[in-house]
DNA sequence: TTAAAACATGTCATTAATGACACATAGGAG
DNA sequence: CTCCTATGTGTCATTAATGACATGTTTTAA
């Protein structure tokens, strides 16, 4: 296998919650879900057609004005199952960091390499954005803290956000070591 | 592209050190680098091969024993180049950080639920016994900290051991939350 | 009214990566 | 002497994912 093709347990997730459309799945990759996690149409369409002949997934066809029809998607038993399973399943600590940016100060052993400095920087204006970003998320998306209900939600928020901080920490220490 | 190749710069970065045989790269993802790469001898062998079509590097044959031949592949100048351009290159934040347990919290999102608890405290098992093994390394590694030469290693362990010391506390908080 | 943006669904060629298959030598322990 | 482990190099089928190509409708704002 060359993943683990977690994108049909994703949208097995998202339509859990409610029925949805291949343009709408594709949306929640923009906003939400995108926060931690990337797909393009051309893949889900066709785990859709996959998902459903796997009879995990059953749709009806809307038709919105004059002709243009869409499918809307939902679950079905064997999907939930699929689902059930998968979130029952022991997860593999990865945490897989597939760190571009480490993988170059690797490469560049000597702490008075004239690179490094302006490299370390630059990453810390990127890596900043994105914290203030997502701090922005959670503060809009969760002004009340921890909920009962989008618990889960709530706490990949949080650990995005704590992983930018303790990035933006660590580009500071690292800056400390070079000239 | 369906990834970025970032294979072939490891491997122009690990030869820039000293020459290497491709069954010296494939510990080499075993070992240092692999605590934060990963990559088959399948992928590598092919890889050195297209790098050397590519005029990247070249090889000297080395007898051992009697007639075991292996390659011993070096860098070139054209190597060093394509090496340098993609330091140089800024890094795009990603952090892409495509995190599976994650995931399956997001569709978890009833704080009652009875899974959760469970499902916590076995990452927490994981990241923890993660954290001890990085700690370890750091420590043996680098016992008297920050050095001048080999400071891209030092860093990204030490970056390696604060991702999990976050993962660790983000665990814990999680846990809080629920039942 | 007309043009742009959003809605909506697909296919296809290419690439990266995995795991399995395959074969052979070298060295050390029992 | 024999077996096991490590050394050493490769191929191949399959899969996941990307970006580009392709096509058409509906809504909205100028």
């Amino acid at each position: 296998m060359a993943q683990r093709n977690l994108l049909q347990f994703i949208i097995l997730g998202l339509l859990h919650q409610t029925p949805l459309t291949g343009y709408e799945l594709t949306k929640a990759f923009d906003s939400d879900i995108g926060e931690f996690w990337s797909a393009q149409h051309s893949q889900i369409y066709p785990q859709l057609q996959k998902l459903e002949t796997a009879g995990s997934l059953t749709h009806t066809e809307e038709v919105t004005g004059e002709k243009l029809a869409r499918k809307r998607y939902a679950i079905t038993d064997t999907g939930l199952d699929t689902l059930n399973n998968w979130l029952a399943a022991p997860t593999p600590a990865s945490t897989n960091g597939k760190d571009e940016f480490a993988l170059k100060l690797y490469f560049i052993p000597d702490a008075n390499d004239a690179r490094l400095r302006p490299m370390l920087e630059a990453q810390q204006v990127e890596h900043t954005a994105k914290r203030t970003h997502l701090e922005h998320q959670l503060a809009t998306k969760f002004p009340d803290g921890a909920p009962t209900v989008g618990l889960g939600h709530y706490l990949i928020l949080q650990h995005a956000v704590s992983r930018e901080h303790e990035y933006c920490d660590w580009l500071a220490t690292a800056l400390t070591h070079c000239r």
